[in-house]
DNA sequence: CTGTTAGCGCGTTCAA
DNA sequence: TTGAACGCGCTAACAG
């Protein structure tokens, strides 16, 4: 392995003089410079970034916590994280937890290990212990996709999308509306997706039968079982459905096809997350776009802001779209 | 922050001891081990796995270069990856190229001067300029997806697999075939796909005509606007398309389906790739299974076995599986 | 069993 | 404009 030793010997200089060209820090003169550049060129040498950063304490890595790289949500936040750290030279150190929340908990410690110099947590819920190990590390982080008031956050406004979805459902003359949702300690998707419908519904009078709200997980399958059991044990059968992902709706609609129901005309069917699937599933599901890239771009915006110090805004808190296409 | 020499003189030891104890290696008194242990508890330390890896020259992370996050097989084979990794303690620094090919080059670069142990490229081409890089960066180097005489790889058995796709929509009776392909010089998906397609059609004795083959990107909409050229420009209307991905035929299949054209009656059709919305659409797609996951832990368990300089196979390629479903 | 010593590759004073 | 010297946090001989 070429070090920054060996270049200053070829070029006939030292150390530190090789040092200032790297960095163009300094003084140093046209000559020296030359031979240096040269001689670099030539053996093809890259400094080192492990030495660098023992020095200057600062890595140019990024961790990320992600709950599954599977699904589009995760990786289109990915995608504009990477972009925008791109751009100031930051790298993303990934780390899965395959929905297992223990491993958030521990990713947290391995990554402070690897001295990140910030971290973004794609997170699936605030659990007080969770936010407590933020605390603790001691080094910047963004949680992506949820809403807390003790940590930067950058999330979407879920109570707002679902009533505003339901709300059109209604206004399409839906009353009897049904609802796919998951588990609550996912704050965001399972608690306030549900809470902005039943919102909605509550302030329209319209009644919401036990039977039309089913919980699933976050696949196509449990969106398939979850319309089972509301075709089936529905006392009255609802003309519309909410599912909280479009992948739940997929899944939903795959039943109803099975089953020769008819989209819209017998249920309507509206999604959440404009997968990329939902424009060309027959028929093109209603759903709202949450703009995940500009989440990603976003949240590198402000570790960034973070880490150099500056004056953030602690809390974002992002817009979306109804995008409205034939399955209502 | 808490160095190691700070728990040294805390618990009155050498800071060699605290090294034995942190990796368990050497001889040290239990009541030195109890002692730093009790300090290493308090103060809440972790070792600066950057100046470890200064000295030991492992940094126990892998580069891995993908040409993005948002498609099922990339994502699959870094879950693949990261599953195997993460037994043996090692970490992903994950680089996108956003399909843009001189970022291959770059981020070979970059990543050694990130003194990753190795590299897994999920690869799109093999062009001469690449291997040359792969060999020139003297890091171990996996690539996926693509075959290469030159590199250790681990790859699908794509002419094979695209030929026995041909050879039972031939079975099924079906004689005039169309076939949607990529550029070829993404030799696994353009080339060796189209080869089985074309070599399979020969032995048959089919003829094949100049309209019926059309080239797509790795889009649905590119699937979509390539059956439609099909439709149309045509002299003899196929009976059957085959399509390289799942995501193309999936768009040929929205364009049959606007067309009311019925699938498989007018049209069989069939993909690769066994996404997961083959199975939802209607008609379910038949496509090939390659089992990425698979790639991935493979790639892995190779890149770890060359870092430990154990005897390795150069070359894997993986099997695959048709997956028969109603769209043929 | 333990401490001393000597770097790993680099950036940064401080003199010269 | 340059080089010597020091230290970042850690591991690995080598003595003791």
């Amino acid at each position: 392995m070429v070090t920054i030793k060996d270049i200053a010997q070829m070029a006939n200089v030292s150390r530190s003089t090789v040092s200032r060209v790297l960095n163009n820090s300094g003084y140093v003169s046209e000559d020296a410079r030359e031979r240096v550049e040269k001689v670099i060129e030539e053996t093809g040498y890259v400094p080192s970034e492990y030495a660098k950063s023992l020095r200057t304490k600062k890595t140019k890595v990024i961790g990320v916590i992600l709950p599954t790289i599977q699904t589009e949500t995760p990786s289109r936040i990915v995608t504009g994280l990477g972009k925008e750290l791109e751009k100031h030279g930051y790298q993303i150190l990934l780390t899965n937890t395959n929905l297992d929340k223990d491993k958030e908990l521990e990713y947290l410690d391995l990554l402070k290990m690897r001295q990140v110099d910030g971290i973004i947590l794609i997170a699936t819920n605030t659990e007080p212990k969770l936010i407590k190990k933020i605390k603790q590390v001691d080094i910047p982080v963004v949680i992506v996709g949820q809403e807390s008031e003790e940590a930067m956050c950058v999330s979407y406004d879920d109570y707002h999308a679902a009533r505003e979805l339901t709300s059109f459902l209604i206004s399409k003359g839906h009353v009897k509306i049904a609802f796919i949702g998951v588990n609550e300690t996912d704050h965001a998707v399972g608690y306030l997706r549900k809470k902005g419908f039943f919102d909605e519904m509550e302030s329209r009078l319209l009644p919401v039968e036990k039977d039309w709200i089913q919980q699933g997980i976050f696949d196509i399958d449990s969106g398939h079982a979850s319309m089972e059991r509301i075709i089936t044990d529905s006392q009255h059968q609802p003309t519309a459905t909410i599912a909280v992902t479009d992948r739940l709706a997929i899944g939903a609609m795959s039943y109803l096809k099975k089953q020769g129901i008819q989209i819209p005309e017998a249920m309507a069917i509206a999604g959440i997350g404009a997968s990329e699937m939902s424009q060309y599933i027959d028929p093109p599901l209603t759903t709202i776009d949450y703009q995940n890239e500009k989440a990603g771009t976003e949240a590198a915006k402000q570790i960034l802001a973070r880490i150099y110090s500056q004056k953030i805004q602690e809390k974002i808190i992002l817009d979306y779209r109804l995008i409205i296409r034939n399955s209502v």
